[in-house]
DNA sequence: CTGTTATTGGAAACCATTTTCATTATAAAA
DNA sequence: TTTTATAATGAAAATGGTTTCCAATAACAG
């Protein structure tokens, strides 16, 4: 568990200037070269970055910032809820922008379990979503739960996977 | 990836063996004491299983029981669909039996963030899978899957939990 | 019973992530 | 600007769940 001097890491209500970095700031977080660099890297590829993707990306312009810095910012991110840790089964984890400052769609994975192909689908979402937050209020009210988070993936195989045996 | 067994020949019920152990031996593979403590660990206590919690629960009885024949047994049986490798995000997988032979109830999880506790929830169940069953349809079609398996999980504080700071 | 080969245990390897700790850099105070 | 308190850092080592290796063993068919 990260512990960093006095202050225990912020929840995801803290609030701050218009975007990233200043969300960053405004909870009480300081601004390094190296976070900076990170924040660039998620908001430039939105995609399934895992932490030595991002390491890869921040390296040639930045050599000094090391992977133990990636995950803890990564880690601070995930708690403030900018960032989504993605877990799709292959033993290691994944990052994604929570949402872009205009608020960028939401999606839900499918994950073909034979080559680890990912799809973002944003169709049926609507309706997901209302179920979701139907039964979010179910759970919260049934279960005494203050729910921050929902995961919905698909697995299966791919039209190139579920051909072969 | 494991591969063992040549044959995957559908269930042909062993005579005399309780549900589980049969559909094991249908589909080609050796019924060997280890597996059978493993089985029966499984299907007595349904739960959310570490690969550890199994081998402590099979090795008063199996003493010679190691935990690689743990993760060997539990890889088969998570891919023959009879048992789910679940993640609640605590760097550790954790098992449980897909169905009893009458078809135990099914149910999602919600996870405390905090604690980690983990409650099976059948409330809702029914909307939820109903939606499921439609998205898997349009998700089938429109990417060409063939989708054998979904995940729903909720995050968020318990009551204990959601009280401290 | 015998032969084939799936299965095994134990140790070592693997590898993403975390921890340690001495050093550095940030932001605020003076 | 300079000082000061301490958050943040990198490098290396540790961690810990899971997998691989391999020689020995045991299921099962014939």
């Amino acid at each position: 568990m990260m512990k960093q001097g006095v202050n225990v890491m912020p929840d995801r209500n803290c609030r701050g200037r218009p975007w990233l970095h200043g969300k960053f700031k405004g909870c009480g977080y300081r601004l390094t070269m190296g976070r900076e660099a990170i924040l660039g890297v998620l908001s430039k590829h939105a995609g399934h970055l895992s932490a030595e993707d991002i390491y890869m990306k921040v390296h040639p312009g930045h050599p000094n910032v090391g992977l133990t810095t990636i995950y803890r910012t990564l880690d601070v991110l995930s708690n403030l809820g900018l960032v989504y840790k993605l877990d799709f089964g292959e033993g290691r984890a994944r990052y994604e922008l929570a949402q872009g400052p205009k608020g960028a769609h939401h999606h839900h994975h499918l994950v073909c379990t034979g080559c680890n192909k990912i799809i973002d689908y944003t169709d049926f979402i609507d309706e997901e979503v209302e179920l979701l937050k139907e039964t979010e209020r179910g759970l919260s009210r049934k279960y005494d739960f203050n729910i921050t988070n929902h995961i919905i993936q698909f697995y299966g195989l791919c039209e190139k996977c579920k051909g072969k045996k």
